[in-house]
DNA sequence: CGTCACATTGATGCCTCTCAAAGCTTGTGG
DNA sequence: CCACAAGCTTTGAGAGGCATCAATGTGACG
């Protein structure tokens, strides 16, 4: 039997796990219109799903009939892997568009963390990142100012230049900021009136000053 | 050897695990003054960290020298999970009140998740809770409307009676929800007298309507 | 009985949302 | 090659809502 990992320092690479290379298992390409369902609240966990086009709301009904919407996810986004813990979903996933996935099964997941803990260690890492990051998004979204919630999240996500590199349009800038992209817009254009940030096709620096 | 737990089920008892108990590992007590560090960016990682009281900030200082804040940490929040996967710090943990903490080192932790991969098992799967709670938070943060923003936190966390039981202080609850306490405040009187809720010494009632 | 923190309500101003319109870029089809 | 459509980008005007400052009430605790 494989023993598990000795050092922490071992694992560090797989900081970005990529649950199809690391694990060998081979997800099931799905699609879905819009306004169908991924998954139902109370139906049994199938695995964890990655959203690679579109997007998907996860919906939690109450007794009163009420919704509360607890995540939309992203393209790009893993969702879902709180299913390899539990039997049951206890929320409704939505598309909202139509939408293309991938399903990891939670039985191959399940089998190839079981036989590996190192995977295991891994995807646990992988998660760990994940709750920084959200916590730090967290962070971001409690200033009300829209020009310390653009700067924040600049000087977190600058390089050691200041460079920030868009990926995207800048209304999904604006929908990650928890802002309008007008206000975005005018933000943008203030602060680099006001000599805190340049802006280039495709990037933003962020000026640093003595 | 002990083999890895079998089926899932046997995990999801789980789900809120104590370190202490589960690992038996005895963590170190700690305390620091307000404006000390519990530790630096750089400095080799030691352990996980829980806040017992007071509060913790978590700070990256960039290459020109401004302050991000990435995470304020709460009374009995965990934090600094990550540092069980890497070698250093990459923030600053600043005490901003004095405060209390416990000190789970990672050696200890890693010695027993290795030995024991249920204990990782369980230790993922508490993470992946925790990225749902995070995740649910942003929605919530995503409203801009205090109301909502209330109601919404309501559905999530009331049981299937619609009641809420009121943790520590209606202060705190604003901070949670990213308001101040007099927008609470005043929201709150709103929602009661529009009939959306009733308020009892404590706790809160989300009525339903038809 | 005094202090301290929480709870509550009032008045005011600013900031962001909202609605609106126009410029700009890209792609498509005739 | 041009015309048109669609989506992103940008700026404008107005309004509503939350933050802010301020004051008072209330309860716990020594």
């Amino acid at each position: 039997m494989r023993t598990p990992t000795k050092k922490s320092t071992d694992l560090r690479s797989a900081a970005h796990l990529d649950l199809e290379d690391a694990f060998g298992i081979h997800p099931k390409a799905i699609e879905v219109a819009a306004g169908a369902h991924v998954f139902r609240q109370r139906s049994a966990t199938v695995g964890v799903f990655k959203l690679l086009s579109g997007k998907v709301r996860l919906v939690r009904t109450t007794a009163g009939g009420e919704q509360a919407t607890m995540h939309t996810a992203r393209p790009g986004e893993l969702f879902a892997e709180a299913s390899l813990f539990a039997a049951r979903y206890h929320c409704d996933a939505e598309a909202v568009e139509p939408s293309r996935l991938l399903l990891y099964p939670k039985t191959a997941l399940q089998r190839a963390m079981q036989e590996r803990p190192d995977l295991l260690w891994a995807f646990a890492g992988e998660m760990a990142h994940r709750i920084q990051s959200l916590r730090s998004r967290l962070e971001v979204q409690r200033t009300r100012s829209a020009r310390e919630r653009v700067l924040q999240f600049l000087r977190l996500h600058s390089d050691a230049a200041g460079l920030w590199q868009q990926e995207g349009t800048l209304k999904h800038l604006a929908d990650e900021l928890g802002l309008t992209h007008e206000s975005l817009y005018r933000t943008l254009a203030d602060l680099e009136r006001d000599g805190e940030i340049d802006r280039m096709v495709g990037r933003l620096r962020l000026n640093r000053r003595a």
